[in-house]
RNA sequence: GAGCCGGUAGCUCAGGGGUAGAGCAACGGCCUUUUAAGCCGUGGGUCGUGGGUUCAAUUCCCACCCGGCUCACCA
C-alpha cells in the first residue's frame, strides 16, 4: 500500500465508514472553539481540569492500543491531545481509528498536563470535520528541529497551501507580509491620508519604465492594457481636489521574472498635495520604523547578519558625488555622451547601445553604488532622462528632485517633488513618445488627458512609491520575491 | 535569452550500464500518559519526457519540458 491513488481510495473507503457510523464530517458547518492553542497553554493555571474545546489539523499521531496521543495544528499553533478507549466508548474509538494524519477534526475535553509536563486536552468528544484524502507532507520536529519538511521550492510555489501547513517559517512570513500592509493601511490613514481605487484597465499604461500586458474588451472591441504603476490617475484626484491619497494595489509588468521581480507585484503609491521631496523623506522614515516595530518588534532588525536601524535619520547621499567615490567617475564625465561612454567602457560596462547620459548614469549607479547601501538610505538627485516625471532641479536642469530608497543592497522606493509644469511636462512626454516610437517598449506614451489635467493645475506635490513585496522581503529576509508572493508566477506545469 | 546545477516512492534523500535503496509517511499486528513514541511484519517506483548508443539504459549521448542559482533584460 503506498500509490498515492491506493492512499486515496483507502482514505475513501475510511469516508464511507465515517458515514455508514453517522459521522459524516461533510455535515458539519462549524465548530465552535472555546480557546486557541496557545491560550491552554498560556492559561493552564486557570484551565486545569476545565472543559474546552479546540479544532485543528492533525500533524501527528501516536496511537497505543487503546489510547492515542494525537496534535492539532491551528493557525501555526500546535496543542497535544489525548483520547482513550475507555473515556469515550466503543462508536467514538470506531471513528477515531478512521481518521488519519492531515484531518481536520474537533475536539471537547479537559485540559491536564501529562507525565511528561505536556498540556494536554484530555477528549470526551471528537468530531471529524473534513478528511485529508492524501499522505500529507508534514514532517516531524524536536526541540525547533525538523525532519522532512517540504522543501522543493517547485512544490512549495505551486503547492502553497501544503507549504503553509508543512513550513511554519512560510506561514509566519505571509502573516509578516499582511501585517505590514496593515499597519501601513492604518499609518497614512492616520496622516489624513484617503484610500482610492483608480483603474486596472487602461488604454495605455504610464507612469513607469515598462512593457505593459494587453488584453482585449470584447463588447467595446477595445485593446486594454493592465496598469505598470498608479501615478497618473493619482495625481489627476490631486487636480481634482483630493489633498492626501493613496492607493495599495496590484501592478503588471511584461518583463523578465527573477529572484526579485514578478510579473505582478503589490505597489503602494502616494501623493500629498503642498509637500516636496524632504517631507515624503520623513514620510518614509516614520512609516518604516512603524513597520518595524509594530511588524517585527523593534526600530532595529536583524536581517542576514546585519542590524537595520529605523532610529534615526537615514543617510542622504548625492548620486554623482556617490558615483565618483565607488566607481571613480567624476561629474564632468557625465557632461557628454561620449566622455559617459567612454567612462563606462573604463569599468567595463558595455556601452555600445546607449544613447543618454542619464541611462548610463544609472547603470554605473545600479552596478557600482547600489549594493553597498546596507543602511536604510535616500540617493538623491537623478538625472532628467530617466525622471520625465520629476521635478527640475532648481539650480541643474540635468537633474531632479527625486530620490531613491535602498538597503540592504537594493531599491525599495521611488519618489518625487512631482513635475506639475504641463508645457515641461508635455515637452518631457513627447520625448518619450517619440522612444516608445522608435521601438522603446518600456517608454511613457503620450497621454493628452493627464497633460490636461496639469494645465487645470496641479499644486505642488510629492509622490512615493513603494514595492510592498520589495519591502516585506528586506525586512523579512527572504531570499527571493517568491518567497513573499503567495501564488507567484510560474511556466504551467508540462504535461509531458 | 546564456551558463551552471537539479528532477529517483506521498515527503526528505542516497545510488548507479545488468529488472532500484534508506528514513519518515502508508498498510497489518502488539502496546491505555506518548511526543522524531516503541517493537514485529508488509507493500509501494514509467528513476521528468522523447529519441539514440548498447545484448542490456534509471545510469552514457542528444533534444525537449519543469524548477533553482548566476548573468543579461528591467531607459
Amino acid at each position: 500500500m503506498s500509490a498515492e491513488q491506493d492512499v486515496r481510495q483507502l482514505r475513501l473507503q475510511k469516508l464511507a465508514r465515517l458515514r455508514e457510523l453517522g459521522h459524516d464530517p461533510y455535515l458539519f458547518e462549524d465548530f465552535p472553539q472555546s480557546h486557541t492553542p496557545a491560550e491552554i497553554h498560556g492559561r493552564f493555571a486557570d484551565l486545569e481540569g476545565a472543559e474546552v474545546t479546540v479544532a485543528g489539523r492533525i500533524t501527528a499521531l501516536r496511537k497505543m492500543g487503546k489510547a492515542a496521543f494525537f496534535d492539532l495544528t491551528r493557525q501555526g499553533e500546535r496543542v497535544q491531545v489525548y483520547l482513550k478507549k475507555n473515556d469515550v466508548g466503543d462508536t467514538l474509538w470506531n471513528v477515531f481509528n478512521l481518521v488519519d494524519i492531515g484531518d481536520i477534526v474537533g475536539v471537547r475535553g479537559e485540559v491536564f498536563r501529562t507525565k511528561m509536563g505536556e498540556v494536554t486536552v484530555h477528549v470526551r468528544d471528537l468530531s471529524v470535520l473534513a478528511k485529508c484524502l492524501h499522505t500529507l507532507p508534514v514532517g516531524k520536529e524536536k526541540e525547533g528541529h525538523h525532519w522532512y519538511a517540504l522543501t522543493d521550492k517547485e512544490e512549495r510555489y505551486r503547492r502553497r497551501y501544503l507549504d503553509l501547513i508543512a513550513n511554519e517559517e512560510s506561514r509566519s512570513l505571509f502573516v509578516k507580509r499582511s501585517r505590514m500592509i496593515s499597519v501601513t493601511r492604518r499609518f497614512l490613514e492616520e496622516r489624513g491620508f484617503m484610500e482610492v481605487e483608480t483603474p486596472v484597465l487602461q488604454q495605455d499604461a504610464g507612469g513607469a519604465a515598462a512593457r505593459p500586458f494587453e488584453t482585449h474588451h470584447n463588447t467595446l472591441d477595445l485593446d486594454l492594457k493592465l496598469r505598470i504603476s498608479l501615478e497618473l490617475h493619482l495625481k489627476r484626484l490631486i487636480v481634482g481636489g483630493f489633498e492626501k491619497v493613496f492607493e495599495i494595489g496590484r501592478v503588471f509588468r511584461n518583463e523578465g521574472i527573477s529572484t526579485r521581480h514578478n510579473p505582478e507585484f503589490t505597489m503602494l503609491e502616494l501623493y500629498q498635495a503642498y509637500a516636496k521631496m524632504e517631507d515624503i523623506q520623513a514620510l518614509v522614515e516614520d512609516l518604516c520604523r512603524e513597520i518595524a516595530v509594530r511588524v517585527f518588534g523593534s526600530e532595529k532588525l536583524e536581517v542576514g547578519g546585519v542590524t537595520l536601524d529605523f532610529s534615526k535619520p537615514w543617510q542622504r547621499i548625492d548620486m554623482l558625488s556617490k558615483i565618483e567615490t565607488e566607481a571613480g567617475v567624476a561629474p564632468s564625465e557625465f557632461e557628454t555622451l561620449k566622455s559617459a561612454k567612454a567612462a563606462m567602457d573604463r569599468l567595463g560596462l558595455p556601452s555600445e547601445d546607449e544613447s543618454e547620459v542619464g541611462s548610463i548614469i544609472e547603470k554605473i549607479h545600479e552596478r557600482f553604488v547600489e549594493r553597498k547601501l546596507i543602511q536604510p538610505t535616500f540617493v538623491e538627485n537623478f538625472p532628467i532622462e530617466t525622471s520625465p516625471l520629476a521635478k527640475k532641479h532648481p539650480t541643474n536642469p540635468r537633474l531632479t528632485r527625486r530620490f531613491e530608497g535602498y538597503m540592504l543592497g537594493r531599491e525599495f522606493c521611488n519618489a518625487f517633488s512631482e513635475l506639475n509644469d504641463p508645457i515641461d511636462q508635455r515637452a518631457r512626454l513627447e520625448l518619450q513618445a517619440a522612444q516608445l516610437a522608435a521601438g522603446h517598449h518600456e517608454a511613457n506614451p503620450m497621454d493628452e488627458d493627464f497633460l490636461y489635467a496639469l494645465e487645470i493645475g496641479m499644486p505642488p506635490t510629492g509622490g512615493l512609491g513603494i514595492g510592498m513585496d520589495r519591502l516585506a522581503m528586506l525586512l523579512s529576509g527572504a531570499e527571493t520575491i517568491r518567497d513573499v508572493i503567495l501564488f507567484p508566477t510560474l511556466r504551467p506545469e508540462g504535461r509531458d
